[in-house]
DNA sequence: AAATAAATTTAGATGAGTCTAAAAAAGTTA
DNA sequence: TAACTTTTTTAGACTCATCTAAATTTATTT
């Protein structure tokens, strides 16, 4: 129903409005979506016009429960598509982003829907994140930036701040991936590096690292 | 690289091209569409500066090589993505038309090719039409319509002429489907209706079906 | 509280794709 | 061949999404 325009703004508008709850600003739109202001404010009009945000010229932001069960929609088949093609394609991680960009637009929940169940109803993306329901309901998991967990706790990887391809890509030449276990053995004040033990193997962390990478410690 | 819409004008042409081959009307790619003829007159200047058609005003058009070679990338794509939908996530033939009118715009031949090779590499989609491969080239099998064979001879079905949702569901009821054996047992020349044998139940079908009915003769 | 800077909106223009109505070319019939 | 019909193209207008440049509002500094 909605154009592949319109879904990317809302979907930008919700990613935005996770870190900035209390309104999101047109030109942090347009740096998302990779426009001008100018043209944010004018998709904002229409926008608000068809009830999919509230809109305050001047005032930033947020999506209408319409709006944001259109961006939990996308969002779902964005990460869905991303699982198949991982799982069934055999596509690595980094490479599975930009091709769920489009997939993410195709128009059918019964497709969508099917696509989960061949799946076996995964809950996280390749990526870590979670995946929306049929009904727009996410179950966020309870995990934390390695730079916040203390000397000798342990955790498993289980998902990642940053997930660009160089970012990534560096997590793989490292061996490091979901589902790894891991132990802080030390941290550097000095830059705030850490040294961690990976399924076994010693290895050391920066702190630019660490604080993309989330893990869930045992209660 | 191409638009979608452009993409499903060169679609458009290539098959009316076959049914055509001296060059295609202004008006059947207008109907083939569902747009207007000026629309589509001014689409032909644009697609024929782009060298993905040969034109000349008033006189039908044809594709370029690199016009049906975009063409038979889109069908590729098209019949893929078909065959996923039914051999995978359980859509009956009659359903995924639309869908893979969404899916053959995904702009990848790297994930299409991951595809082929997750599908089996399958040479023809669930209608029984060929599926072109990587370099656009299409194995067409020797079958003929129900109309052209003889009383007594034997054939398997292999495709549908008409793949429309109405007469494919036609079939779900009479329960033909592709592979089935068949036999013509008598032709009835007041109203070109044929009694047939299929899998061992007799049936009766309409001039009308046995046109759209493509089956392959045992040698 | 002014002055200055930054963010946002408005104004006016563009290109893609579409439409209707009118003109022109091609085809058909008398 | 001339008249009529059908097909195709042109002309002019519209919507959507975008841009640049200018105006306006809000925020920050002196
Ligand atoms: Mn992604
Ligand atoms: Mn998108
Ligand atoms: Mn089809
Ligand atoms: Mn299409």
């Amino acid at each position: 129903m909605a154009s592949f325009t319109v879904e990317n703004y809302l979907k930008a508008i919700y990613g935005l409005s996770q870190k900035q709850p209390g309104g999101v600003s047109t030109n942090a739109i347009a740096e998302a979506i990779g426009t001008k202001a100018a043209t944010v404010s004018d998709m904002l009009k229409k926008l608000s016009a068809n009830k999919l945000i509230h809109y305050k010229k001047y005032q930033g932001t947020t999506l209408t429960t319409k709006g944001a069960a259109l961006a939990l929609n996308i969002i779902r088949k964005h990460r869905l598509w991303e699982v198949f093609l991982v799982e069934k394609l055999d596509f690595r991680w980094d490479e599975v982003h930009d091709l769920a960009e489009e997939l993410e637009h195709i128009d059918s929940d019964e497709l969508i829907n099917r696509l989960e169940a061949f799946l076996d109803n995964p809950k996280f993306d390749p990526h870590g994140d979670p995946i929306p329901d049929k009904s727009g309901v996410i179950h966020r998991r309870e995990q934390v930036a390695l730079t916040d967990i203390q000397v000798n706790k342990a955790g498993v990887v289980t998902g990642v701040k940053d997930s660009s391809k160089e970012f990534l890509q560096y997590l793989d030449t490292q061996g490091i991936e979901l589902g790894n276990k891991l132990v802080i053995k030390e941290v550097f004040e000095y830059d705030k590096s850490r040294t961690i033990e990976l399924d076994g193997k010693a290895m050391t962390l920066s702190h630019q690292v660490c604080k993309n990478l989330y893990v869930k410690t045992e209660a």
